[in-house]
RNA sequence: GACCUCGUAGCUCAGCUGGAUAGAGCAACUGCCUUCUAAGCAGUAGGUCAUAGGUUCGAAUCCUAUCGGGGUCGCCA
């Protein structure tokens, strides 16, 4: 049992013995503050209007009757309405001789997939693609170790207009260009196309753009025209800035899209959903490109998927789903035949879920993949790790499978996370501010490797231990960064200032392991139990840390965050490194207590080897 | 215009199911390597928890308003 949990089973029986029955009245424990002496504090302030008496005297009635019970308590004292209690080390050491680094079964039975990733297939990744994927993976490796059967999913949008974008440029530009001949990864070889058709637009467009800007535009499509000179009156009577470039964006979008370029990209995609034997040939070659990137990107990542799903393939999913709505009224339609549901009593607008046209819009596909990923899995619970920016999206997805009756959607979870901010702010790919997955795991791994030869203590190692330790250490630094900071948050990375390796970072957990480590190859703990031991005050706080492991597992799990597990991380190794600086381990001459800090400092590099492995990162035994 | 979200030290972040004197790391300054790895440890300095009200014995934490940043809102995914 939890130590937390037994002490506050302890307490109410005490309060019950006390006072009577008090109903529903939660016994709530924390943590003594530092500047305190205690290891528990008891709020008694919820208590006195039973006890009749002031606060200060009753934690002291409290206190004294805990106290009788020498197995748990040893001692307490009373600051105002506070009771600090020490544990005995009876108890401690009783902790310490049960613990053990493991999974708990909190979420054992249920059957969760988390979809993370979820690339388009027309750009490399970036560093916004890193925290989702490392959210992705971390939260699947937390979800399993809370005893749960997880099925990670990527799906990937490997259709659509972005990537004709990418292969109309590779037809007319590329003078059959491969990955091969240009000895360049296959999706930067396809992103670097993207960018082709980007500045050809431009190019092409600018000066038409301007000319609309000033009225002096026209189409040879009719409506086109109405709807330009309805934007125009628009943007003569706008006042406000940002109105005004909104409708200048407009504008932008129309006269694009009107070009030769975006018409022929357009045709593409007819011919694409047509079936096109050409089409399809090209299509599939650059994407098998892009895969071949992406996999090395996701190898050096350290991520992983058990089953991929394919835009390709569902994006025509879910119009049954919207037929049946309609029967069933939750959804209804227009006059121009658009399909939509109301959700205004749930205090959101009306929503469209099909065009006019028939055609999907991206809800509809959405609709149908829930669907689909139950069917494949009967799952519990199905996660999406998807940036903030889209939670209205599944705010009114989720709405409606539950209006639809579907038995799964309770079990739906926006696994929303915060932008990855630069100190310019968001990343743009037009202003070229995009930080590169690939070459940011490069910088890391340049200077991981600096770092490690300016200390010089690698003698004795080869090359490729030498190449594994700068791999797992720039990992380390990485995702210890980013999993760091709350999962909902934004954060903001600056790539001028290189990731830390001191402090509250990766490198510093897996150093206070590689400390133990060392010491362990020198000589082995002993399995032995514990009942009466003097303890250091740094041992009762590596133990105290060691017992609150399960806890803290759990809470990442039904949090959907890792960055607590971070902070238990940084708690468990600083202890550890005090407890390290203030007594000797190998020199101890009581070979009870050396044999003792052995057997501590064992636990505490396979807790630290064990939460970190949630985070996804990797141990050194030297570094 | 509406809705969502964030605002804590110079910087990056914890703390937010209400509890004591608001914590780390980085940067700055002091100490500690002939003793188990100094990627470490100990210490100094740095705060009107955006602002103003409210609820409470008690508010960084809950509520309201204001200011500021970010996001979303009928056909991009």
């Amino acid at each position: 049992m939890n130590i937390e949990t037994l002490l506050v089973e302890e307490i109410s029986q005490t309060l019950h013995h006390l006072y009577g029955e008090i109903i529903g009245l939660k016994v709530s424990l924390e943590k003594t503050k530092p500047t305190f002496n205690g290891d528990f504090t008891l709020v008694v302030f919820p208590f006195v209007r039973y006890s009749k008496s002031s606060p200060e005297e009753t934690a002291k009635q409290i206190g004294e009757v805990l106290c009788k019970k020498e197995e748990i308590f040893s001692s307490y004292n009373v600051i105002k309405g506070f009771l600090n209690l020490n544990i005995s080390t009876t108890l401690w050491l009783n902790y310490f001789n049960q613990f053990e680094a493991t999974s708990t079964d909190t979420l054992k039975g249920q059957k969760i997939m988390i979809e993370y990733s979820s690339p388009n297939t027309n750009k490399p990744l970036h560093l916004g693609h890193i925290r989702n994927n490392l959210l992705g993976y971390s939260l699947s490796q937390i979800m399993k170790a809370n005893g749960a059967d997880v099925i990670m999913a990527n799906l990937i949008n490997d259709r659509g207009i972005h990537i004709c974008k990418s292969m109309l440029a590779w037809q007319r530009f590329g003078n059959g260009e491969t990955p091969e001949s240009a000895a360049i990864k296959g999706d930067h070889l396809v992103g670097k196309y993207y960018v082709v058709f980007e500045n050809k637009l431009v190019e092409a467009t600018s000066e038409a753009i301007e000319n609309a800007y000033h009225g002096n535009w026209t189409s040879d499509d009719n409506t086109i025209n109405e709807r330009y000179r309805d934007l125009l009156t628009r943007l003569s009577e706008a006042e406000e800035d940002k109105q005004i470039s909104k409708i200048k964006g407009l504008i932008k979008d129309l006269v694009r899209n009107q070009s030769e370029l975006m018409q022929s990209c357009q045709e593409m995609l007819r011919k694409w959903e047509a079936g096109d034997e050409e089409i399809l040939q090209l299509w599939s070659t650059m994407n098998s490109w892009v895969y071949d990137g992406f996999d090395s990107t996701y190898k050096n990542l350290g991520v992983s998927f058990d089953k991929f799903y394919y835009e390709s393939n569902t994006y025509t999913l879910g119009k049954d789903i919207v037929q049946e709505g309609l029967a069933s009224d939750v959804f209804f339609i227009k006059e121009d035949n658009s399909v939509w549901i109301d959700l205004s009593d749930k205090g959101l607008d009306e929503k469209l879920v099909q065009r006019g046209d028939g055609t999907s819009v991206y809800i509809t596909q959405d609709m149908g993949t829930a669907e689909l990923k139950y069917k494949d899995f009967h799952i519990d619970r199905s996660i999406y790790v998807v940036g903030n920016e889209q939670d209205y999206h599944f705010k009114v997805l989720f709405l409606i499978m539950k209006k639809l009756g579907r038995p799964y959607a309770e079990g739906m979870y926006h696994a929303s996370y915060g932008m990855v901010d630069l100190p310019s702010g968001k990343m743009k790919s037009r202003e070229g501010t995009v930080v590169d997955a690939d070459d940011l795991l490069q910088e890391m791994y340049n200077t991981s490797k600096a770092k490690t030869e300016e200390l010089g203590k690698t003698q004795g190692m080869d090359d490729s231990e030498l190449d594994i330790l700068y791999k797992r250490l720039s990992l380390a630094a990485l995702k210890f960064f980013i999993l760091k900071v709350d999962a909902k948050k934004r954060m903001l990375f600056n790539p001028e200032d290189s990731i830390d390796f001191q402090g509250d970072t990766g490198p510093f957990a897996m150093y206070t392991y590689a400390r133990i480590k060392s010491i362990l190859r020198q000589q082995q703990a002993e399995n032995s139990s514990y009942s009466d031991l003097e303890l250091h005050s740094t041992e009762v706080d590596v133990i105290k840390t060691l017992s609150e492991y399960s806890t803290v597992l759990k809470n990442a799990a039904n949090e959907y965050n890792p960055s607590g597990l971070c902070q238990y991380i940084l708690d468990l190794a600083k202890s550890f490194n005090r407890l390290y600086n203030e007594l000797s381990i190998l020199k101890e001459p009581d070979l009870q207590k050396k044999n003792f800090r052995l057997q501590l400092a064992k636990k505490t590099s396979d807790t630290l080897s064990h939460s970190m492995g949630l985070l996804g990162i990797e141990m050194v035994e030297r570094m």
